[in-house]
RNA sequence: UCCGGAGUAGCUCAGCUGGUUAGAGCAACUGACUGUUAAUCAGUGGGUCGGGGGUUCGAGUCCCUCCUCCGGAGCCA
């Protein structure tokens, strides 16, 4: 008696078929017949199909295991045979069933076509269903191919802080984190709350991102990463937007904005092939039920050059276009998502880098090019998701970063310890962030950001 | 935050210009049947009509208000 995962034997039907095995699962659907035997579609989370258990009335337990219900939970032994049947190849001939918990008849996953708005209020059951078990198990599987993508090329994962005191990241409204009585907090003498006082002897916040302090690694290490959870207090409502999110910031030195949308298109190809080459099954469900076209459109971008424009390029694409925007493109303004929907959507139909935006709507950090009016910053848009990376070359070149600091009205106290690394050693460098639920939705074609997200934190909700 | 839409059975929805006891499909339950596989067939139970207030002889239906959800926009990843 081999204890198996429902995944074994999928993968290898023929090395257990005639093996006994023991499997532990929780039903999917069960049909018996008063005949004297039915079947049980197990699934143990392992895999993304289930494997028929068939069992008949020699079993002492007969008449209580015919009526169970979904989601109970078993223990299941038996021997692996093949299947008569036309569904699968092989079966499971159960010759002892241990029931483990037997799950109401009110349970609210039920055996029917249930909406994702619906399931999202039982985030906590979802994950028994085929469309989550398939999104979290790839979820999982992504982190560690990203996780194993940079370790291969030898970067280093830097544990950039969760808790921050810099109020000097830009990228966002931050929550603040405070051990502080909320009804009568010490105060100063004119009145203000005295955050001296607090937890940390200071303001502190959950972060926005890790990027300033992983550039001060990257100084040290040449290739970093990060890999954590952000947390942004924007009152966002929108299908691509969550309060917290995971990113993926890796940070190169001596590097340019080149090297770095390389880097970006090398990362997402390799996840894309990892993905297609070692999830199949799910990769085939997302293709059938969620988003049809999806592998191909996969295979097409693993497979193809990124494009690559720059900001004034595309904005003189838009102009010439011949669509009537709601707003018109116009050099010196930002994107809009109807603009970047029809570049990556309408006329190239695969990922676009769009480099060189103008200075005046990016970070401080990012550098100045030679024009003086762009700076060396980039976004990739995929087809359907929209942005889902951006990155920059950094500034390096101390007096441009304290000009651009001042320029942009920042004090440039807050950033001792990030111009400090310009002091000391200043190279080139950039880096970019990527957005991991939105390379999960990408990926599966998801259409809402909180379903790929175990527990999503939006504006007005914080459930379980 | 702004614009638009929606909250009626466990779920997805119908319910007309206000009028008896609020309907259907699916799910659940009970039974029949079947190497079944979104099984099939028959039967049964199931509702404070999102919360609060108002108009009216009478409100699921009309008005006000609040809440939540969905779609789009902004902010971004």
């Amino acid at each position: 008696m081999q204890l198996a995962t429902i995944k074994q034997i999928f993968r290898d039907p023929s090395a257990f078929t005639g093996a006994t095995v023991e499997l532990r699962g929780w039903i999917r659907t069960v049909r018996t017949s008063s005949k004297g035997f039915g079947f049980i579609e197990l699934n143990d989370g392992s895999f993304f199909k289930n494997l028929q258990i068939v069992f008949d009335n020699e079993l002492p337990n007969f008449d209580e295991v015919g009526k169970l219900t979904i989601a109970s939970s078993l223990v299941v032994r038996g021997q692996v045979v093949e299947s008569p049947g036309a569904g699968q190849a092989v079966e499971l001939k159960a010759s002892a069933i241990e029931i483990v918990g037997v799950a109401g008849s009110d349970n609210p996953v039920q055996k029917k076509r249930q909406t994702f708005e619906f399931l999202r209020t039982k985030a906590h059951l979802r994950p028994r269903t085929n469309t989550f078990s398939a999104v979290f198990r790839l979820r999982s599987y992504v982190a560690f191919a990203i996780h194993r993508f940079f370790q291969e090329q030898g970067f280093i994962y830097v544990h950039t802080p969760i808790i921050t005191g810099s109020d000097a990241e830009g990228a966002g409204e931050m929550f603040r984190v405070s051990t502080l009585d909320p009804v009568n907090p010490p105060r100063t003498e004119d009145g203000a709350v005295d955050w001296s006082q607090d937890f940390f002897g200071r303001e502190t916040s959950l972060t926005v991102s890790g990027q300033l302090e992983v550039e001060t690694y990257c100084a040290a290490y040449s290739k970093v990463y990060t890999f954590g959870p952000t947390f942004r207090a924007e009152n966002s409502n929108t299908a691509r937007h969550v309060s917290e999110f995971w990113m993926i910031e890796p940070e190169i030195a001596f590097g340019d904005l080149k090297q770095d949308s390389e880097l970006a298109e090398a990362m997402l190809k390799r996840v894309i092939a990892d993905v297609l080459n070692e999830l199949p099954e799910e990769m085939e469900f997302f293709n059938r039920f969620i988003d049809e076209g999806l592998k191909e459109r996969l295979e097409l971008v693993r497979d193809s050059e990124f494009k690559r424009i720059t900001y004034t390029e595309a904005i003189e694409l838009l102009q010439q276009s011949g669509k009537s925007f709601e707003f018109k493109p116009e050099w010196g303004k930002d994107l809009q998502t109807e603009h970047e929907r029809y570049l990556v959507d309408e006329l190239f139909k695969t990922p676009v880098f769009v480099t060189d935006y103008p200075k005046d709507f990016k970070a401080f950090y990012m550098r100045l090019n030679d024009d003086q009016k762009t700076v060396a910053a980039m976004d990739l848009l995929v087809p359907g998701v929209g942005e889902i990376i951006g990155g920059s070359q950094r500034e390096e070149r101390l007096d441009v970063l304290e000009r651009r600091i001042a320029e942009m009205g920042l004090n440039p106290d807050d950033y001792w310890w990030y111009l400090d690394v310009r002091r000391y050693g200043a190279v080139p460098m950039a880096g970019f962030g990527l957005g991991f639920e939105r390379l999960i939705m990408y990926l599966t074609g998801m259409k809402n950001i909180r379903d790929v997200i175990p527990f999503p934190r939006t504006p007005k909700s914080a459930e379980f």
